[in-house]
DNA sequence: TATAATTGACTGATGGTCGGTCATTAAAAG
DNA sequence: CTTTTAATGACCGACCATCAGTCAATTATA
């Protein structure tokens, strides 16, 4: 009886369409009006599709890392070794492509610290619960390989969040310089400990 | 001539006063009314000691984190091997205790993250410079000793960023449940690796 | 009396709401 | 088959409430 439009289709729409808008000024820094300008479309129908502006982040974070799921998951089988592998999941946290991803993603945490919504907290702990796994399953490939020595799966919930934690310590501090350099120190270091030598 | 108050003394009882109220709603959960009202002074009088609501969370923990480290310095000397100073060092995470600091502390994140202060990034970069500097000095003592092997001293970096890895992590998702446990783990397993066998 | 300290009424900005309009389509009427 | 009517989803921006931050006036002290 009516127009029926695609909500979730919309709200990518509304979402990618001020996705600069957020890297740029980030959430604190824009208003709803302007956002609603960007997006060619008036206040009240943002709030159609988000229910505050936390939302809208929220969709852009999902939106990219869906799409940079793909690439990931072809760069990890691209790797040869486990150490690699490891170091590819890394990748998003320093490599100059991500760089918006990263941003975003930087509002994302900000946010989910300050106010834990619970929609939001589920969504979260969906995309790390899958990474997670998706890390285990590296390390357990590469201990039935023979790579790897068979502890090294405990050491997989540390290594895991030590990547967040560099994230976070680079953005809030001056005290990383090369977040590449530090990644790639530890790894090898921690992979001379951990992989079976011949 | 006049009055003359101690400035710096008056920011931490202001900071100090209205501490509970940051802890229990904060900060975007309460208003400046609401702070100066708790600490027993006019609006405009929190503006004479803090240029914004950030600043107030700067402030407050900075003192609890100067009190925290006379605490903390002690339990570590307190600590026998090297394995149980580094993990006295991350208690910080999960102890009870230390509840209401990281309450404060993860507001301080976020808002970091949020709203690169150059003077609140400098701050942090000390604290965090202090710190790493004093892990480094636990390893390097280990190492020193014979406790554990020389190369420990490459993972130093990565260990200490994985303590706010892992809080940052269970803050934002329910993927971590027991954060002492999942330290243990790793840090059990991993000074299998790096402690000199006798 | 001079000056530091304090204050709360005021202001401008902005997040979010809500009543109303418009466009489209189903279906009833001719 | 065409026209008219009714129904409804989509859209909007004026409006409202809230609140961070300012500043002119006031108080207290030396």
């Amino acid at each position: 009886m009516a127009i029926i439009v695609d909500k979730a289709q919309k709200k990518r729409d509304i979402a990618l369409s001020c996705k600069q808008l957020f890297i740029d000024k980030s959430i604190n820094g824009l208003t709803i009006s302007e956002v609603a300008k960007t997006a060619g479309v008036g206040k009240g129908t943002i709030y159609e599709y988000f229910s505050n502006k936390e939302e809208i982040v929220f969709e852009i974070v999902n939106i990219l890392l869906q799409e940079y799921n793909l690439i990931k998951e072809q760069k990890i089988n691209e790797a040869k070794s486990s150490k690699e592998k490891i170091k590819v999941f890394f990748y998003i946290f320093y490599e100059k492509e991500e760089e918006d991803l990263r941003q975003i993603y930087k509002e994302f945490i900000s946010i989910s610290l300050l106010t834990p919504d619970p929609q939001m907290m589920n969504f979260h702990s969906q995309c790390t619960d899958k990474y997670f796994t998706w890390f285990e399953a590296i390390l357990q490939e590469g201990i039935d390989t023979g790579e790897l020595i068979p502890s090294s799966k405990n050491l997989a919930r540390g290594l895991f969040v030590l990547g967040e934690g560099m994230f976070v310590s680079s953005q809030v501090t001056h005290s990383i310089s090369d977040l590449k350099k530090e990644f790639d120190l530890f790894f090898d270091t921690l992979f001379e400990l951990i992989e079976v030598k011949k």
